[in-house]
DNA sequence: CAAAATAACTTCAAGCATAAAATATTTTAA
DNA sequence: TTAAAATATTTTATGCTTGAAGTTATTTTG
């Protein structure tokens, strides 16, 4: 006969980890519904906006088109959309490479630093708050356990 | 002095905590990518539709449009977009409620089983390749730790 | 029973995302 | 030197996504 268990009998490897997925997607998929409804509210932004000028932040001297999306691992053409409007917004500017006509160097302004650095702050809040079953150990421990293999991407 | 540690220090939670919520992030879009791709190339369809067959295919008498926008979370216009299409290509069809002029009850068609039983095959052997760092303990004890709080969501 | 509220669904506008094609420029190499 | 290849970016076509507004149908309520 088969043994009483006191969880559900192990399936196979492949049907746990499809579980697994299915468990990380709704979670992820929740935190960015939540994420995208607060930078609404509160910076009338959005997720894709903020992931740039995370990006931008982190490069004093900026960075080109082909390297956003390096970095973000989004498409060229998705990436020219966005600048287009975080440009008319006055967050940031394109700035002509010398010696490469074909490029374009993407710095943020004043007023870009000054919004990101607000929106960061809040950002990270939200996240603390909803991640916040996990104890600072936990969440080192778990983003150790969910280092997938992946290229580098760093401009 | 600071004591010497074997791990950099632990900053506070929250910084631990945009950490782990990073790291998820890069994780579930890298195999978001890796899916979609294959659907595209051994399919040519896409994750959205495949969701949508997979909540269908869980329920016999199939599901409502508004169902389908609350299994999936997703807006109900949304939804349309995506039944439209499925429905052009013989996959599903909307079937009148009776007693409900309203309502339309979105079934699966046979061609639309056959489809997405070979779909589902070859989605979890894809999950299973990508999570093949996890034994079937460490995914059933992650799936557990990555329960956050949720609304239900049937229909 | 008529008016108001609610519900199911679609349409719309704006933005995000990709892949593929087009444009312009720079580099390579014959 | 110049034709070909490579690089940087934008444009285009298509589809996903939301939130808001609109349509029609049903239920509630005064």
């Amino acid at each position: 006969m088969t043994p009483t268990l006191a969880h559900p009998p192990l399936e196979d490897a492949s049907k746990e980890r499809l579980r697994l997925w299915l468990r990380l997607l709704k979670t992820t998929r929740g935190i960015e519904a939540k994420l995208r409804e607060n930078f609404r509210a509160e910076f009338d932004t959005t997720l894709p906006r903020f992931d740039v000028m995370a990006a931008l932040s982190r490069y004093d001297d900026g960075l080109k088109m082909s390297e956003i999306s390096g970095v973000l691992r989004v498409s060229n053409g998705n990436v020219t959309g966005i600048v287009d409007r975080l440009a008319d917004d006055g967050l940031l500017v394109r700035v002509p490479v010398p010696g490469d006509r074909r490029a374009h160097r993407v710095c943020m302004t004043q007023k870009g630093r000054a919004e990101f650095a607000r929106q960061a702050a809040a950002h990270e809040a939200w996240i603390a708050d909803m991640l916040g079953q996990f104890s600072a150990e936990d969440a080192r421990t778990l983003t150790t356990e969910f280092s997938l293999p992946e290229e580098p991407n760093d401009p």
